[in-house]
DNA sequence: ATGAGCTATGTAAAGGTTTACATTGAGCAC
DNA sequence: GTGCTCAATGTAAACCTTTACATAGCTCAT
């Protein structure tokens, strides 16, 4: 039973009275034995406790069950629930899932690579809009590939990610609604696509309200909590202040609040400020922050089950899926303190 | 140079015009090979790309090269940092690490157990203070195990966690050094060792101070957000309201927190709050949290050289590793309101 | 000059699986 | 009864690596 070394398909087939091929295919292709011989071969598994030796298995067929997700930055709070979505889909399809983060160090970024070259992993997820690997012609050889929330730079990979101008413009709306006039865009950013998505959002509300420029103050921000504050501190020193902050993000909205806090305004009284993502801190801050709410889990489960598509008849799908995100409504939004 | 398929050791060899043996050779034991064929076959190496594959190594060896780590959920904002420093250990001696969460799903670690069976992991770490498996007989095979936090239940297993007596002990101190003198113990609970040991430190402080029993408030919870906010209520309808609440970790003292400022409660005038584990939201807290902070790269540096070890050589060291953590003194704490 | 001792290299087996191809035997039509 | 078809099973090769053992050739002491 549990003996020191694991049980082969060699034992299994000696215990069911039959070849290892028959063993074999019982377990892969059972309606290719006969029914009594599988059941003898079920008894044989059951009693050694045989499972099948995934090295070799993968060695054999020369792909392995295992997907490599690589991110920047395994702690980023936007991070964990995609991987929640990535690891349930992966699993009910007999993957695993395998992770590593970048740094954004390229050295890193070439042991991923070294291993998807040794054959470890048979698709990669990618987390960045970038490949992590420098400019290596290598590229031809990468594996069935799937981007998260971003297209991956060189093109031609397909990704999951939200419809960013689409939310960013569930918060402009709201925040006209409420009155708001003169408006600020916290963070723009040409380095990542869904940050500039979420810009072409707030032009896209401000045009159909016909605001005009002056109305719009544009700065921008690497999507960091020190970013927003920074940007704040800015618009103070320049004195153009607006009667809302939408940021690109939570981190930064969050960096606003502080700062605007510590200057001793209100929030929603004094101004109001809306985030992107819905991070778990957003509903902790005091006001809550309003955001948007990126479906995380679904996007996971989504990018693996596209993962497993392309990994299966090698057919590459639309290029880019994108989820509706849902407006999440808390306390930093208000009237505007002339309207109050 | 990039076709389809990547390059064998049999490549290499016929391109160096050497045995596939002396490929071999010349990349693991260099010294058992002459200088000049040892440059040939790194020629031929960097002619072919070659990379070996991992799976047809892993086979022949008999052992994987990564590393399971199983944490009942991927999301705690305890858990990202320990990962950077598992994973940075690991690669730095050519193992790679796969993660898996149970979500204390007996289901989920059974099909762990059949990973580790199947050979595709030389090792696993594990986050919880019990083995996800129920309770298999196959423990026998369990490979080389290291614990993160906790002692594994069924004990004779290392662990890798911090001194939770000492840091309870360092908050404990600091209150009583304000001059509480009557202060509630919030989140007891028997299921989680780290927890009855933060409690044990409250006591022994309590004690070296000569605090009679009824200056001591204790109180249960399972440390989530709304054990404290639960907690809290449980106080006030009972009417035994301390002057500082000491909370088993940073969830409890933040639902404290929340539960305080919602019935109007100034921190840290009307009462002082502590929590323990230092989570990124704390420091965002109104006011900022005093906590004791988790050294937690180095935790998970120290569990995988723990592991990397036991693989090496398989002796178990000694079966407790306790960092020391260091207490980060914020806002939430001041004197009593009688003492100002 | 001979052989012992070494170093450098090669040969071949083994690790556990999947699967193309071969074999066996039963069912069935004539 | 003969031969065909088809289902069920078996045999053996292949996947790529590492390493025990064998071999070859050189150095050096005698």
């Amino acid at each position: 039973m549990s003996n020191s070394t694991p049980a082969t398909i060699e034992d299994v087939a000696r215990i069911a009275e039959v070849s290892i091929a028959t063993v074999s295919r019982a377990i892969h292709t059972p309606e290719k034995v006969a029914n009594s011989t599988r059941l003898k071969v079920h008894q044989a598994i059951a009693i050694t406790g045989y499972t099948t030796n995934a090295m070799a298995r993968s060695l054999r067929l020369g792909r392995s069950n295992m997907i490599l997700v690589v991110a920047p930055d395994i702690g980023d709070p936007n991070f964990s629930n995609i991987l929640v979505g990535l690891e349930n889909e992966a699993r009910a399809h007999g993957y695993g899932i395998l992770i590593g983060h970048t740094q954004n160090d390229a050295q890193r970024g070439l042991e991923y690579l070294k291993f998807l070259n040794s054959n470890q992993a048979a698709g990669l997820i990618l987390f960045t809009g970038i490949l992590p690997f420098g400019h290596q012609t290598m590229t031809a050889r990468l594996p069935a590939t799937v981007g998260v929330f971003e297209p991956i730079y060189n093109g031609g990979l397909p990704y999951v990610g939200v419809d960013d101008v689409a939310g960013a413009r569930k918060l402009i709306d709201l925040l006209l609604a409420e009155g708001h006039r003169k408006i600020a865009f916290i963070g723009d950013s040409r380095t990542r696509l869904a940050y500039s998505r979420r810009r072409q959002g707030f032009e896209e509300g401000m045009d159909a309200a016909n605001m005009r420029p002056e109305n719009r103050i544009v700065i921008d921000g690497d999507g960091t909590i020190e970013s927003g504050r920074l940007a704040l501190e800015q618009l103070f020193m320049q004195d153009r202040l607006p009667t809302a902050f939408m940021c690109v993000n939570d981190q930064t909205a969050i960096g606003v609040m502080l700062g605007l806090t510590a200057r001793g305004y209100n929030i929603p009284r004094d101004f109001s400020v809306t985030g992107f993502d819905d991070v778990p801190l957003s509903g902790f801050m005091s006001p809550p922050l309003t955001t948007i709410r990126q479906p995380r889990t679904a996007i996971g489960k989504r990018a693996m089950a596209l993962l497993l598509d392309l990994l299966g008849d090698g057919v590459t799908p639309d290029g880019e899926i994108l989820l509706m995100p849902d407006l999440v409504v808390r306390n930093s939004v208000g009237p505007p303190k002339g309207l109050r």
